[in-house]
DNA sequence: ACCTGCGGGACGCCCCGTTAGT
DNA sequence: ACTAACGGGGCGTCCCGCAGGT
């Protein structure tokens, strides 16, 4: 291997072992040399790439957020009518309450450590905010196209994003197989109904 | 104060120092010796009450679970047409959502704690049940009475739990006044809405 | 050995060993596990009785100095004409500069350590006022009763330590067997001469 | 800048930040990386124009007692009187105790290594020993010329220099403007004043 | 020759949760 | 109930070597 790669290798090795193991224990509890070790590099290696083990779980969450931007373009694209995008969406995102439960288990890590970390806070945040400002764009369309009656949309994006996130967190405590999948779906399918003009 | 007595005292102060800076700092991150510091108590004192650290975290959490059983019986014998039960209950949760943000930190570092110890995942495993059963209840009360349409009621409970939990979990990333206790309101109603028998 | 005396015996152990181990390969170089070692105490003993390595330095140099006092109490009450009381004294500290080599280069890391230390600065300053002032006050005494002529004591004071401590601190550079010992005696010896009232 | 010179700029980038930063923080305190990131220098570049960080060191010191020997070729040359040669020279080397704390901080770090590395001493040991034989020498003559009275000039050249030595160690733990230059000129007039022939 | 990125581990100090003995 | 002691990590930093490139 060119030695000008080998440093993006072992840079991505650092990251893959923190993603596993911050998930698998706790960030707190998961030590530099444990990645380390998990990385099959040195502590020389790991702090030359990253300043501080907080360092790699600040990238680890970032690199993660920006692997759903593209979900967020999709969205603003779609011109199917709301109620078709909502549920089509709450289909796509079956998958995440599913398998994958590592996935999970790091996203609790990490919103548990944004309590406690001013800096990983602030890079949660303007996602968070644009999640919520696109579903709620996307409300103010159905408002406007007709096919929503007439509500508070800011505060229906957050009860949609609300739903979603209980039940991610939830799945960890209680695994059940499909079971949080379909939370999501049918409670997209009830606030649907409730949010809908006639009737 | 009566020798009996004292132990006593030195044993909840423990608990409170455990509550405030679990919630604070994270559960990992608290040191035994401060929370001695804290509770004004040498760690001789600390290991006389409890086995070990991990066993705070346990009793704090049985006792916060304990505190919401009335809750669950009150729930139990209110009569109320179920919609009027539901929109009040919505209500009455508010205040947990607006003040008092140490008691949801510490619910999340509880949560997070779970994934990593087996122990008290089994503590909150009984509870988190019990709770969505008392919700099932009602809403199956409801189908029975007429006031909802049939609907997998077993999944609706977790829609309404997942409501709460999620709203409380983005309240402590993005705080707003009381913008999530409304969160949960609307959606509640929203939810009713979708759920409630014709039209 | 009783527990109550045991605290007592772990703590001087550590200072016997931060007293050679500082001496010999100097302050920095010196690790907390190598005092541990040599002492023969675990690192949780060591920091049970000393809140940092610092502390051990600070603490060892105040014990030091504290030894000095009594040589300070015999000066102030020796009523023997000036001359003979500082050539007694210089032949009194001959061995301080012959056997001993570990106090020596001890109180060079010291000294060093002064230059980064604001704390420990703080520490050796009082005492080095007071021994010039000790010195100051003899030669004010020689000038009174008539055997010194009249100069300024308080630089003279300063002439006769700058003497001691460039002899000490040079003969950590070159070991001559008693010859700096010998420069002092003379050295002192010479400057009386220059001091002396008449002729 | 042609490339052939760009090397001595980087190794003399490499001695002024190590003078400095020795100085102000300690030998040992002193990172390699800090003197590369003060010099503006790669790790790789510190390495290729020096072994190692203790090279560095002895680089230093030697280059500064090279900077002493035109003093001394001065001293030999001088056919004044000792005792005025003395005088004067006391007062030329008022400058090295009042300014450039640095340098003496410098010169005391120096010292102090001396204990611990052996190299050190050596590069340091020969030159001392000029010095003192330079000393010597001019006492020698005033004793040959009969302005100084007979005694060991041997040990007179030491206490000569304990008196300077000690003077400028004291000038860092007890800083105090002029005081210590006066203590040297002071001190010199006063071993003059022993030293000399008549009376 | 000069310089650089990357890496290598050993070790820095300190603090951890915990047990013994009083 | 409390002091003393324990030993095993905690994270971060050390000084230093290579292989590669200019």
């Amino acid at each position: 291997m060119p030695k000008s790669e080998q440093g993006f290798e072992t840079r991505s090795r650092i990251l893959d072992s923190g993603r596993q193991l911050f998930a698998a224990n706790g960030y707190q509890a998961t030590g530099v040399a444990e990645i380390c070790q998990a990385a099959g590099v040195s502590k020389g290696a790991f702090y030359h790439h990253f300043p501080s083990k907080q360092s790699v779980l600040e990238t680890i969450f970032q690199e993660w957020l920006r692997g759903l931007e593209p979900a967020l373009d999709l969205w603003r694209d779609d011109r199917r009518p709301v109620p078709a995008l909502l549920a089509s969406t709450a289909r796509a995102a079956r998958p995440a309450f599913i398998g994958d439960e590592n996935s999970r288990r790091l996203l609790l890590e990490l919103w548990s450590q944004t309590t406690h970390d001013q800096d990983l806070a602030q890079v949660a945040l303007a996602p968070h905010r644009r999640y919520q400002d696109g579903l709620k764009a996307i409300l103010d369309r159905g408002v406007r196209e007709g096919s929503l009656r007439r509500h508070n949309t800011s505060t229906g994006a957050r009860v949609l994003i609300s739903l979603a996130v209980g039940a991610l967190l939830q799945s960890l405590l209680a695994p059940a197989s499909d079971d949080w999948a379909n939370v999501v779906t049918e409670g997209v399918a009830l606030l649907l109904r409730g949010m809908l003009k006639e009737r």
